[in-house]
DNA sequence: AATTTCATCAACCGCCCGCTC
DNA sequence: GGAGCGGGCGGTTGATGAAAT
């Protein structure tokens, strides 16, 4: 049996909301509050679908939402955010106060994916000859700039969802990296080193036949991000984020976590679901992140 | 001035997840 | 345990105005 659609799509207005939509739908959330959106349209009388008062209320008639054009701060801040979080737009909008995920991922496609782009190497110049559907009666093509998540979907799969991380694939050209030495030293070949003494990922393994196969690391990410005893040192970017997101509670609010801070010695930090496929990551992003600035190594 | 191309962003679509029954 | 509902999310579309030709 197929799943129900949302709502009727029978003599529901489409398009642009009027200026008498919008204030009955502000009257009505003013009234009863939020949620049960789909009750909304029948309730108050609006020939729209309830995602369709939800989206518009959440987008755009919101009373805290700032109006006006996305300020330096912002932008630098979005770029760092997405760089840790990637496409998860709702995550990023929730730390950037009064600006919508919608309104974040646009700005992305349009702007800030561009310019991230231009201050790339190549591999992000890729640009796909299309058919632009708004030319298609002139029979003529026209290059068109591809969205960096297109781009980087065709390099390799990114899982954008909030997922419990606990196995990477490193590509076999990758893993001779500074940061796989540090961490494993000579393991590679001989086995990997789990002793918690000079170990960053101390509950991590890895397993690989020789040094030409890829690398597949296994861990527990509860253990590896437990943020009650491994708070990020204060120079580098996540520990910013963190602060600036709020710290535990947020993890908590958006992890669906249980965080205990109080000193205890148990972790039951979870992450809002799980996974067992790996995860691949491109190629760009593991060079990144593997740059040697991007870890505090424990001495 | 007219036409074409480009940029922006509100709105839609389909999928997923948690909850309830 | 599974079906259905409600809500949330990210990707995509299309209308519109600005800029370029």
């Amino acid at each position: 049996m197929g799943r129900s659609p949302c709502c009727v799509n029978e003599g529901l207005n489409r398009g642009a909301w009027t200026a008498i939509e919008d204030q009955v739908l502000i009257d009505y959330i003013n009234t009863h509050g939020e949620g049960k959106w789909r009750r909304i349209p029948k309730e108050a009388g609006l020939k729209r679908c309830g995602k369709s008062c939800r989206l518009r209320w959440l987008n755009y008639l919101r009373p805290d939402i700032k109006r006006g054009n996305i300020t330096q701060e912002e932008e630098d801040l979005i770029i760092r955010l997405h760089k840790l979080l990637g496409n998860r737009w709702s995550l990023i909008a929730g730390r950037i106060p009064g600006r919508t995920d919608n309104e974040i991922k646009n700005y992305w496609n349009t702007t800030l994916g561009k310019k991230v782009n231009n201050g790339q190497d190549d591999v992000h110049q890729v640009h796909l000859t299309v058919e632009n559907k708004n030319t298609k009666k002139k029979k003529k093509k026209k290059y068109k700039t591809k969205s960096l998540t297109t781009v980087l979907d065709s390099i390799a799969a990114i899982r954008t969802r909030a997922v419990r991380c606990n196995r990477v694939v490193v590509t076999s050209h990758l893993v001779p990296h500074p940061f796989v030495k540090n961490v494993h030293g000579t393991a590679l070949e001989e086995g990997i080193n789990n002793s918690e003494e000079d170990n960053t990922i101390t509950t991590a393994t890895a397993t690989t036949t020789s040094p030409s196969e890829n690398l597949v690391l296994e861990f527990d990410v509860g253990k590896l991000f437990n943020v009650s005893e491994n708070i990020p040192d204060s120079s580098d970017d996540y520990w910013e984020l963190y602060q600036f997101g709020g710290g535990d509670k947020v993890l908590e609010d958006q992890y669906g976590g249980n965080i205990n801070n109080g000193g205890g010695s148990s972790n039951n930090y979870k992450w809002s679901s799980a996974s067992s496929e790996p995860i691949l990551f491109s190629e760009e992003m593991l060079k990144d992140w593997m740059r040697e600035d991007c870890f505090h190594h424990q001495s």
